[in-house]
RNA sequence: GGCGCGGUAGCUCAGUUGGUUAGAGCGAACGACUCAUAAUCGUUAGGUCGCGGGUUCGAGUCCCGCCCACGCCA
């Protein structure tokens, strides 16, 4: 037994995610954590909610609220949604816990005293009307560059010049409108990136296997340019985790906070203490501590490829720079981005699908299973309803569901709901054991190295090894001439029910369950040995025909869900 | 502009360290079957592997240049 430790990149609080964000990070996590544990292996599986910064005040503004009730609320409606799409996490935390206020400050206290941390000072836009300092982005202005009269404070959407604010002409708040704007000097610390930089590089030049994506966007940072850049890790805001070093206070930095991507990695390990408070675990660390038991865990992450350099330079340096034995992660899995109907998911404009809608047409596994089967490993991919309706009809209800539905009917017409006896396998069935056995091991393989699209694949091909057999013993036509051999496929088709059920229940664990209960398995374990597997249903065991598992998407609704979500979302 | 990832059959994609006739699923055509959610199974369909050079006995698979799409640029 293996110990894994898996994360998914913890969603932003500011309201419900798209189905691009989910395929990216929570959803192959949980496959993979679903996985693991069917596999018999221990298993922490965390998730939490990154709820500090301006993007959530400002949400929290406009929903009329306290920005830390917003949060609770939407930590809520997010947790909501997780269980609904059966998200198996061992705990769903939240980035303004106690525990990573205490950590975060723990930790820029260590990097203190490991010099890692400077402090500098510089100019920014502080904003009267709104009594608070603004991000660049939430500055608005005329172009200096091409006269556009709503170029941000970063850079000009028009001509794509970067740009600071001071260049903008009449710059005004986007917040409030004001124009009452002034440079002030504030002090922020910054991470000392740079001075780790051999370090890191080292450290990734030698990790094995990583996807191409993960460190190719790494070693960009490393590399570009002058090298990786330090890195400010304050704000000046209200909502955040204050900054101190360690338990004491931080002199010059009252009033100030955390940045958000300094302290939103570091609930990873907050998370873990979370769980432990809430009585779901024992010993966190075990998980985190490598001298304290973790160091035969084994750390995957997963993350859509915009939180790549966090998790392979930023959160490395803290966790690095800190000098404890903090578990590093050993693998990292990203994503590129799943597009939708031609264009991109949009969250400010509501285009696309998101998760609470999707749920609304559509249970779970209808959803999981095409997203992982799509999953944007090698490239960005793409969602179409078209694709999307063919791909739920084919695999799930034709192939999966029909084969479900055709062998237990089949029996309950001619030998009653038990499962039939006598025959015995000839040829035909040392083949189909065989098949499967390979199948199986060419799924496990592929599950194993984290390939979420070729694992849907080979599970694909476990579930047609069914139908082929099927067609080709033909029970139907048996049975006219040799009772016993038509009932001897039967029960093997009945116990291949039972499998797929076990095999499949990391991307579709409703269905999976379902049938198990329709099969009145007693049990679920993961096959070691396919023959052996397929006698777990013995002659006079009694089952119950199953429910349509999968029932399929007509043209009509296909055509009405792609008017309904084209535009703005209502 | 710099960098990154791609450009393979109508569609969605696989293609290991370069090597016999470039693969899968869907769609399409034809056939088989009739237990089943009008499902299933079989056969077929012949794509200049973005373009142009180069290395090699041999390149989709390496090198150079170009074009196109997408993304990132703290």
């Amino acid at each position: 037994m293996t110990r894994h430790l898996i994360t998914s990149a913890i969603p932003y609080i500011n309201g419900i995610k798209h189905l691009g964000n989910l395929v990216g990070s929570q959803l192959p996590a949980d496959l993979f954590a679903r996985y693991q544990r069917v596999r018999g292996h221990e298993v922490l599986f965390l998730c939490a909610t990154d709820e500090h910064g301006t993007p959530a005040e400002l949400a929290a503004k406009k929903a009329g609220k306290p920005v830390a009730e917003y949060c609770a609320e939407m930590h809520q409606v997010q947790a909501e949604i997780a269980r609904g799409f059966r998200l198996s996490f061992d705990h769903f935390g939240r980035s303004s816990s106690p525990q990573n206020y205490k950590l975060t400050q723990h930790f820029a206290g260590r990097l203190a005293d490991a010099g890692l941390i400077r402090e500098v000072s510089e100019k920014q836009m502080y904003s009267h009307a709104d009594g608070r300092f603004l991000p660049d982005r939430y500055i608005e202005g005329t172009c200096p560059n091409c006269g556009f009269d709503s170029a941000r404070g970063d850079q000009c959407d028009n001509c794509t010049k970067q740009l600071d604010p001071v260049d903008l002409i009449n710059p005004h708040s986007t917040i409030s409108g004001s124009t009452d704007l002034e440079m002030r000097e504030t002090k922020h610390l910054y991470l000392r990136q740079s001075a780790m930089k051999d370090q890191l590089e080292q450290w990734i030049d030698t990790r094995e296997g990583w996807p191409v994506l993960t460190t190719s966007i790494a070693k960009k940072w490393l590399n570009d340019g002058d090298g990786l850049q330090d890195r400010g890790i304050t704000r000046d805001l209200d909502w955040g985790v204050p900054v101190m070093k360690g338990d004491q206070p931080w002199p010059g930095m009252e009033g100030k906070v955390f940045y958000v991507w300094f302290d939103a990695p570091i609930e990873y390990i907050a998370c873990a203490q979370e769980w432990v408070e809430a009585g779901k675990g024992a010993d966190w660390e075990r998980w985190w501590r490598t001298d304290k038991g973790a160091a035969d865990v084994t750390y995957t992450q997963f993350m859509g490829k915009d939180n790549v350099p966090f998790h392979t330079l930023s959160f490395p340096c803290t966790i690095l720079g800190s000098g404890e034995p903090w578990k590093l992660v050993d693998y990292i899995k990203s994503f590129n981005y799943l597009n939708y109907d031609g264009g991109q998911f949009s969250t400010s404009r509501g285009r696309g699908v998101f998760m609470d809608q999707a749920l609304e047409i559509l249970p779970a596994d209808y959803w999981r299973w095409w997203l992982l089967s799509h999953a944007p490993e090698n490239s960005d991919a793409e969602f179409t309803w078209e694709n999307f309706q063919t791909s739920v009809n084919k695999d799930l209800a034709d192939v999966l569901g029909n084969f479900a539905s055709r062998v237990t009917k089949f029996c309950r017409s001619k030998f009653g709901e038990t499962v039939p006896e006598g025959g015995t396998y000839g040829p035909r069935e040392e083949a189909l054991i065989a098949a499967l056995s390979q199948g199986l091991a060419a799924y496990q393989a592929q599950m194993d190295a984290i390939e979420v699209r070729k694992a849907a694949q080979e599970l694909r091909a476990l579930w047609v090894l069914g139908n082929e057999y099927l067609q080709e013993v033909a029970p139907w036509t048996t049975i006219k001439t040799d009772a016993e051999t038509a009932a001897m496929q039967i029960r093997l088709g009945l116990n291949l029910i039972r499998l797929y059920a076990v095999l499949s229940s990391p991307f579709i664990p409703d269905a999976s369950a379902e049938l198990l209960t329709a099969m009145r398995a007693e049990g679920a374990e993961w096959p070691g040995d396919v023959a052996q597997a397929l006698q777990a249903l013995p002659a006079g065991h009694a089952f119950d025909v199953p429910e349509v598992t999968f029932r399929k998407i007509t043209d009509a609704e296909r055509e009405d869900w792609q008017v309904r979500f084209a535009g703005v979302r209502s």
